[in-house]
Order: structure tokens, then C-alpha cells, then sequence
DNA sequence: CAATAGATCATCT
DNA sequence: GATGATCTATTGC
């Protein structure tokens, strides 16, 4: 079980170390491989920008509590709470590598392909059937937890902007482990995208 | 494979 | 009353 002291530090610094670390509940588990920082007052792309607000309250609050909100009006998205006490910094989970409970998850996502289980934010709330109710729950005991991996293989992780949003949408706040097969998006291609544009000139001349 | 439309609702103005 | 930290199916190349 991580201990409350691993939250209690800037948001990027909790986004980073949370990659390879398990998230686990119920008996369903995952790798988590796909993490974003959001870093609140300072941050337009904050649900706490704004200050606190009967929803956001809790990333006010003490660290290693979840954050759990509606998104678009069907997903539920899990944040995990950073920093310390009236530092609303918190990190969202965007993806896991299915570990244990692989059963659960395709009957909750009507799926079988693995890496279409918890690709996504949306989607590893699903897998793992975490929703509204977990909102505010303690990280660091009760039904929803996160955990140091039984073996921990290296890993390489990678940078990029963070996806889906409109403000600050080029700082690189998110964070991955490279080369994963389980990420929300897969990586762009290396070259650049000079040859798509030929066709669109050609149209108009 | 890439782009796009539609679903759907708590939250805040 | 407008707005999303999204996902899926569908359409178009």
C-alpha cells in the first residue's frame, strides 16, 4: 500500500511515480501505465482553477484521496489527489495494463480484446467499476487502493501534452511508459506530415 | 486508417 | 443554458 507521505508532493512528481504502480479494487487490478497532471490554481485546465467548489472541494483537501468526476455526462474519471492540504494539485489516471480480475473487466466492458479493457479514462473506471460513489475515498485504506508492484520490470517514461483539452494544451504534463501497448493513443509517427498537405494543394491547382 | 457526429448530465454562470 | 480532463460507431479515403 502506498503510504500517504508518496502523495504528498507536487502533482508532476505524483504523475511520474505513479507510473508501474497497481491499482486494485475489488480483486480487479491494473499496471498503470498512462498518467496527466493537472496543477490547479496555476493550471486554466484545472477543474480547481477556479477555487474550490462543492465538486472540487476534495482536491483541496489532504492528498491520497480520489477524485472522481463526470465526464462529457457518461465516464466516470479517476484523479488522484497530490500535494499537500489547500494545494489542489492532483494527477488523472488514464490508463492501466489489465493485471488480475481480467474476467470482470471484459463482461464490464463487453470486450475481449486486453488492450481495449482500460485504454482510456473512461474506460479503466469502467474495467475496474469504480464510479461517483468512490469520490473523496481514501487511497491509503478501504476497497480502492494503489500498491508497489509484485516484480517491477525498467521502464522508459515518456513525456507529451496532455490530450483532450483546450487551455494550456501544449505544456507536457502527461506521462507515460513508453512503448506500452495499453496507452489511451498511440504514438505519433517520427516524420513529418508534409506528404498529406500535397494532396490538398493539388485539389485547388 | 482518419475524421467526425452523437450520446448525455452534473456543474457552474 | 452552455460546457466539457470521453467513447463508440460510422463514414470517407
Amino acid at each position: 500500500m502506498l503510504p500517504r507521505g508518496f502523495y504528498e508532493r507536487p502533482a508532476i512528481d505524483v504523475a511520474r511515480a505513479l507510473l508501474g504502480k497497481v491499482l486494485l479494487h475489488g480483486g480487479v487490478s491494473g499496471r498503470i501505465v498512462e498518467t496527466e497532471a493537472y496543477l490547479g490554481l496555476t493550471d486554466a485546465a484545472a477543474h480547481a482553477f477556479h477555487g474550490p467548489t462543492p465538486r472540487t472541494q476534495v482536491i483541496f483537501g489532504p492528498p491520497g484521496h480520489a477524485y472522481v468526476y463526470l465526464s462529457y455526462g457518461i465516464h466516470d474519471c479517476l484523479n488522484v489527489v497530490a500535494e499537500p492540504p489547500g494545494s489542489p494539485g492532483c494527477v488523472l489516471i488514464r490508463a492501466v495494463e489489465p493485471l488480475t480480475g481480467i474476467a470482470a473487466m471484459r463482461r464490464r466492458r463487453h470486450t475481449d480484446r486486453l488492450e481495449n479493457l482500460a485504454n482510456g479514462p473512461g474506460k479503466l473506471t469502467q474495467a475496474l467499476g469504480i464510479t461517483l460513489r468512490h469520490n473523496g475515498a481514501d487511497l491509503t485504506r478501504g476497497a480502492l487502493t494503489l500498491h508497489e508492484p509484485s516484480s517491477a520490470e525498467p521502464f522508459e517514461i515518456a513525456i507529451s501534452p496532455r490530450v483532450g483539452i483546450t487551455h494550456n494544451a501544449d505544456w507536457p504534463l502527461r506521462f507515460y511508459i513508453a512503448g506500452s501497448r495499453f496507452l489511451s493513443r498511440h504514438l505519433k509517427p517520427p516524420g513529418d506530415a508534409t506528404l498529406k498537405k500535397h494532396a490538398q494543394i493539388d485539389d485547388i491547382s
